[in-house]
DNA sequence: CATTTAAGTCCATATTATGAACTCAGGCTT
DNA sequence: AAGCCTGAGTTCATAATATGGACTTAAATG
């Protein structure tokens, strides 16, 4: 392995970064619970203070934080005979926060969890497990060692840091 | 599409789900952005400070927590004829936090970017760009329609979501 | 009409962030 | 050798947020 040079700035600026944005934008542990929970379908104000216990003025300020990024909805909607309550549910911005909450999540299995995780996904047509994987324009997924990094347009020095799905070394271990 | 039903609850108490852990862990505006500057190799104390304009004594404070849960290590190394210095590589947990954030890109690449992203990536073997798409055991991308939620081996409810690849309606339009 | 429920607001206290200045150690310059 | 520079922090006063509990409002219910 060559000696790593010193990588003083990022090529990208924070400022330009797509990253950088959405980390200001919901890169907050209020935030990043809510909508954990938003994405199991958890939609109103008091269920989502009940399950996280987050102080209700946060909780307020946080929702309203969410609105206004297009991320959740407030809405007025009426059950079956029941007065008029309001509800929270997702956008598609929202919603698709799924894949790399889910990213995520395989982290934290890998990193964090002790024992079997609670949570996965399957695919309904042959019943197997899921996971997140970098693939190209076809579908077809890369070699971790195919993977390099473009900075506008150009192949930047490093690769992707680690991809390398080397086997299960646990944590636990 | 048969009405969705009310959620009182996520099926994964936060405090089993290794989804929470993680945003618990990291979930904080500047972890989040002192690893993405580690993503592209930053590893310096100033360096970092400078790139993101952080409070030097919050840097201290993350730096540690980055280094105490394992994601960043702590070493002195030093360059030719250079006094010995500091430096805060990532480690494997930290590298593999790419993938993650990674997706995360390309979420903010559709919903807040302007313009042309600054950042992918791309395939050595093919120069294809890469995306990031939840595959089965074999390899084989999953139609959206077809995943699943499972929670201890049952089937949840609720679909994924939201991972149609619906067609780019963006921001800017 | 009193209660209950849902969705908040208000407010005093506690915690954390911010920004600027200061420290400390080693190497470099003159 | 004395002073200067750099990197990596620490310290501290002030400012901003969070916290937790009580309170409010509105509609439905008994």
């Amino acid at each position: 392995m060559t000696e790593a040079p010193v990588i003083r700035r990022s090529p990208v600026k924070p400022s330009d970064c797509n990253l950088a944005r959405s980390f200001e934008l919901i890169g907050d542990r209020w935030m990043l619970l809510i909508l954990r929970s938003a994405m199991y379908g958890v939609r109103r104000f008091d269920d989502f203070q009940a399950e996280l216990d987050v102080p209700r003025s946060v909780l307020s300020a946080r929702l309203a934080g969410l609105v206004d990024a297009g991320i959740m909805e407030k809405r007025e909607y009426r059950e079956e005979g029941q007065r008029s309550r309001v509800e929270y549910p997702l956008t598609k911005m929202g919603r698709q926060l799924g894949l790399p909450f889910f990213a995520m999540t395989e982290w934290g299995d890998r990193w964090l969890g002790e024992g079997e995780p609670h949570f996965g996904l399957r695919s309904r047509a042959n019943g197997q497990k899921l996971r997140v994987a970098l693939v190209d324009e076809r579908g077809k997924p890369v070699k971790p060692e195919d993977i390099q990094y473009v900075v506008d347009q150009r192949v930047w020095p490093q690769e992707m840091p680690d991809q390398r799905a080397d086997k299960a070394r646990r944590k636990s271990g």
